[in-house]
DNA sequence: CCAAATTTGATGTACGTAAATCAAAAAATC
DNA sequence: GATTTTTTGATTTACGTACATCAAATTTGG
């Protein structure tokens, strides 16, 4: 049997309540007192029963998730997990609050932020928008003992917890490779669509893919980047326009708008083989998976992401560790034959 | 506030001691008065608080795993991870058991299930041995009201309530598709490493990697499998002869004992450019991905596995839902840019 | 209608922890 | 040494559920 309070008291040879002083941080206990009962706690092993603490206190876990209004179908799809998330709260004791900011609006993001510092979650999810005053915020917010982790796009250099989301240069690293690999010995021009250089996920995957293109495939020449905007239409055009240039074999799509790209494949390469790697699984590119017309698809599994976030922040609001290896974010490779 | 057990008593008109009667199945309540607490209960959409009642029953969950006793890294990296969650049972309450049996021994694996039948552990996972009298067992079991969920290797046709496991007929297809698309243009002929094909998960995947060579990569000739019985030295004799054969421009190793498959071609393929696939990820394989010898591994991530099979046993040991995405089991594609 | 059997209610204890109260003891201050 | 302050102990209640006991009410059988 693990030990309990009571045997932790009976071992320091002072009482129950002392005990719950030292365990809950409350004052009105010497140093010397504490110190013994500490030594108690640490000898026999003592851990708190998380589960029997939470029904003493009624405690629940009021988290908030804060995302950039964009409308496309990751964001979508994270939303959607996240209400799943919310259906879920009784038996989790969690309380979720989801907020949307525009996006790329450092200045939105930041307002957010310090309007909870007032309310207190135990705990902050976001999706980081890249900018030096969110870092501010953050790291202010860190220091005042909030749990804050990052969800899809990272903050580097900020103090947050943890990042809850893919390694997006290897993810490009791994476009590269696999593009590079499956057109073989050919030569040509890749064409490359993102949604927008300033989001850093987006940078990061170019990074990666451009590195490796460069330092493995020299006979294959990126070209400069389309920026889509994540927008259909826009990224229909762009694609269109692009695939005039019959040097082109292949094409990485490191952000979202797909269904622009797809079309765009459709209607101008039917006689061309060229060879297509998109990011996000999503209704669309699936089709375009099984109907050959792109050849891989790089994901996250944004239904990992919540849970994991979720996941951290009770952990840190409880002190408590984290399995790591569960909480790394893989990337998906998919090809026609493993899709889920 | 969720509903207790005293808002159901009270919206029923009876007495807390009904309601327990009730919910926990004990005798002594007429049929009117279970409907209307049942009724209750459904109306007021209360869910019993699963910590409250463990706390009070002082429950603890008896698991069994059951192994073969494989000398091979995935199976010691699957004891470790049921190792690992060994250390975390106080927090889980879990209380994990592993039994060894002999590998390929459905008697054996049969004697240590009906020995399980008597010592009543709350939920078994097992590595399946495929045979009839194995699935018999597995069925009387079930019917007795024993979880049971597969590990790895699943017995189809059986009443296990779950697989923890990679679908292998798509991993030995999406293993084709990458060979297939990575010699792109090449003809020549394909060697394929397996354990036995006395084994589920091995004869699943090359069915899946021969279905879809012989349907979209014609010029590639899948030879005659190599049966290196998960031993490196087995395996470094075989592949180390069947490079003789001049015609090879791939490798498709789908068991264990890689580690002589990857000394035979350090050997034998300086000069060649052959394309290699392997599965799980092990140090062995990891670095041979690195050095460029293996240009591809499926792995299936034992963590993963194990934590799963612990959620599931103890969601069906409680009656309760599991997130199924949650518990998908994964077929992780590493290439050397996207290794964790 | 009475006795026996069945069903229901009332109540208490327990699980491990949190949190509060009040009294007692010890330490620090003058 | 008396007084104030700080520290500690003892005890109680609560969280939501499980489980046991005994009494009371209701139903059933004869």
């Amino acid at each position: 049997m693990r030990p309990t309070v009571h045997d932790i008291a009976a071992a320091a040879g002072v009482s129950l309540a002392t005990v719950d002083r030292v365990l809950n941080q409350r004052p009105g206990v010497r140093h010397v007192t504490r110190a013994k009962v500490e030594t108690a706690i640490r000898e026999l092993g003592y851990i708190r029963d998380v589960a029997a603490a939470n029904l003493a206190k009624g405690r629940t876990y009021p988290l908030v998730f804060i995302l950039p209004a964009s409308d496309n179908s990751f964001m979508h799809g994270l939303n959607a997990e996240i209400r799943q998330a919310v259906l879920r709260s009784p038996a989790e004791r969690t309380d979720i609050r989801i907020i949307e900011v525009p996006a790329f609006d450092p200045a939105a993001l930041v307002a957010v932020l310090e309007g909870l510092s007032r309310e207190r979650p135990c705990g902050i999810a976001m999706v980081a928008t890249d900018a030096p005053e969110v870092r501010a915020v953050v790291d202010k917010l860190v220091r005042e003992r909030f749990p804050i982790v990052t969800l899809v796009s990272d903050l580097t250099g900020s103090l947050r917890h943890h990042y809850a989301g893919v390694d997006n240069i290897a993810a490009g690293r791994t476009a590269a490779r696999l593009l590079g690999r499956f057109l073989g010995p050919r030569k040509g021009e890749i064409a490359v669509l993102a949604g927008s250089m300033l989001v850093r996920d987006h940078r990061e995957r170019l990074e990666g893919f451009a590195s490796v293109m460069a330092a493995e495939f020299p006979d294959l020449a990126v070209l400069p980047v389309l920026e889509g905007r994540d927008d259909p239409e826009v990224a229909h055009r762009l694609v269109a326009d692009a695939l005039g240039n019959a040097g082109i074999v292949g094409v990485y799509s490191l952000g979202a708008g797909n269904r622009g790209l797809i079309r765009a494949l459709k209607e101008k390469a039917v006689d061309r083989t060229l060879t297509v790697i998109a990011h996000e699984l999503t209704a669309y590119t699936r089709a375009a998976l099984i109907d050959n017309t792109i050849d891989a698809i790089l994901n996250q599994d944004a239904g990992h992401e919540v849970r994991s976030a979720i996941r951290i922040l009770k952990a840190k609001a409880d002190g408590l560790a984290v399995i790591d290896a569960q909480e790394r974010i893989r990337l998906d490779i998919f090809v026609k034959d493993n899709l889920p």
